[in-house]
RNA sequence: UCCUCCUUAGCUCAGUUGGUUAGAGCAUCUGACUGUUAAUCAGAGGGUCCUAGGUUCAAGUCCUAGAGGGGGAGCCA
């Protein structure tokens, strides 16, 4: 007989059925009542043993952690807090664990910090949060797949390994095969990447985007999902020198159609949680009910960490462009009373704190700001007919910050060799990125999804490195 | 990288103007109880006060440097 997983246990109600059940022991109550997680649900099935009929050994045994195997019957509970449990006939134990030992980890059955969970990233799925956390992250990865394959895209799998660093997305790391003790030199005393595995310079990919680009002008819609690498020292709780990007790229949308690309993209992904994540939705929830209680009443959010994923599912959002975003900030209250650290100019770049003004005082919803300075955004975008603004786009989340940025690509072959010259990339760089605009070249757009920053925003975690099984941060690569 | 705060028991923290033997709650263990839901009651064990220097009759407490962590900023997704 196989055994059944508590989810469906929880579902099916086979009540007066013989099952069994496999898991861990998260509390053993009264010498009599186990419950029991496999990680297939938030919830646990509680296990009742006539204890007077069982072996002292084994008892002392279940305790928290401990694997265990229990054979039984699911019957209608008699206490409250659930509705179906097992009358226990039989125990196993699959795997023991020391009370002692269990003591000193994040399993010890109380509130942990997040801070201690992170120090023992090898068993923080064994908490609740934890469970929820990446249960929902893989209902996101799902739902991308699900939201591209639905609408006709191609997941395409964009190098990993590439020469490429004309993007200047960021800090690279080096990809070598030399032996760092003993790195080859040219005659004039240069690093000699001729001998090296690959005959030249080789970075770990800090975007797939250009590549996308190529399979769009032939597949027509795109999309990468894969992970991406940034060697900045960002010591923050939103960066990480290793995420997962989404970036969807499409033949023949303009940057209205990749806005609402975007949009859709994003409020289908927030009403997928809502819809299957139930359960473990409403644990972060209360979480982050309890957590916002406890700040001071002017950094609380005044919705719930559901009412705010059912708002981004069921409202507009705000769409404005770079210049009015600098009319509207220089018309606030906090610019006029001076209390923007940076400036608010047209030409400069907008800051933490003006976006935030934005997205949380201003319009208090997600907001699009479209048509930047050329200067402040990559090369590749494309050019505005008033010479100055690029048809790029930011999208802003409260709590979150950029979460999606994106644009229209430049596909006039003369425009993108000028701006080429203009952040000075050298043509030979990137010839093939260039060698596309001259054959068959249409407008095309598309933009790139944090994914992290996506998962912290379904499930309220406010630090990056909450939301990825194992972060990878400046000085930190453990487990 | 910058600013700022923190580091005391397994965890979360308290520790007065520098002063005797460093405390609490939870967790663990032992016992009692037993249809519990963060079980309850009684008791016990548990300390490199982050590290290295320094000031002082005396340092968990003051000073200097370092390490680790949190929050914010910059950079960005």
């Amino acid at each position: 007989m196989k055994h059944t997983k508590i989810k469906a246990l929880l579902e099916s109600s086979q009540v007066g059925e013989k099952v069994i059940v496999k898991g861990w022991v998260r509390a053993f109550r009264s010498n009599r009542f186990i419950q029991i997680n496999d990680g297939s649900t938030i919830n646990n099935i509680q296990a009742v043993i006539e204890y007077e009929n069982f072996d002292e050994a084994i008892l002392k045994k279940i305790s928290t952690a401990a694997a265990v195997e229990v054979h039984g019957t699911l019957i209608e509970s008699q206490g409250k807090g659930q509705s179906v449990e097992i009358a226990v006939e039989n125990v196993h134990i699959l795997g023991e664990a020391n009370p002692d030992e269990v003591q000193k980890t994040v399993m010890q059955p109380k509130k942990h910090s997040l801070e201690f969970l992170r120090e023992q990233a090898h068993l923080r799925f064994r908490t609740n949060t934890f469970g929820a956390v990446f249960r929902i992250r893989h209902g996101l990865t799902f739902a991308i797949h699900k939201f591209f394959n639905d609408k006709g895209f191609y997941n395409l799998h964009t190098p990993i390994l590439t020469s490429s660093d004309a993007e200047g997305a960021g800090e690279m790391f080096h990809v070598t095969n030399f032996d760092l003790n003993n790195i080859p030199k040219t005659e004039d005393g240069k690093v000699d990447y001729s001998q090296d595995f690959f005959n030249k310079p080789v970075n770990l990919t800090v975007s797939g985007q250009l590549e996308a680009e190529l399979g769009a002008l032939a597949l027509g819609q795109v999309y990468t999902f894969g992970p991406t690498f940034r060697a900045e020292n960002s010591n923050t709780s939103r960066h990480l020198a290793e995420f997962w990007m989404i970036e969807p790229e499409v033949a023949f949308n303009d940057l209205k159609d990749n806005m609402d690309l975007t949009e859709e993209f994003l409020k289908y992904l927030s009403n997928y949680v809502l819809e299957n994540y139930a359960d473990d939705l409403k644990f972060l929830n209360d979480r982050d009910v309890k957590e916002q209680s406890a700040k001071p009443a002017k950094d609380r959010n005044p919705l719930t960490l559901i009412e705010r994923l059912e708002f981004v599912a069921n409202n507009e959002f705000k769409r404005i462009t770079y210049t009015e975003a600098i009319e509207i900030l220089r018309n606030s209250k906090p610019f006029k009373k001076k209390k923007f650290k940076y400036d608010v100019e047209w030409g400069v770049d907008l800051h933490s704190e003006h976006e935030r003004y934005l997205v949380e005082k201003e319009f208090n919803c997600p907001v699009i700001i479209t048509d930047y300075p050329a200067d402040i955004k990559a090369f590749y975008m494309r050019q505005n007919d008033d010479g100055k603004t690029v048809a790029a786009m930011d999208v802003l989340f409260p709590g979150i910050g950029e979460i999606v940025g994106g644009s229209q690509r430049e596909e006039r072959l003369d425009v993108l060799k000028k701006k080429c010259a203009d952040f000075n990339i050298d043509e030979k760089e990137v010839w093939w990125y260039i060698d596309s605009r001259k054959f068959g070249t249409v407008p095309h757009a598309g933009f790139g999804l944090g994914f992290e920053r996506m998962v912290m925003f379904a499930t309220g975690m406010t630090n990056i490195r909450d939301v990825i099984p194992f972060p990878r941060t400046p000085g930190n690569a453990d487990f």
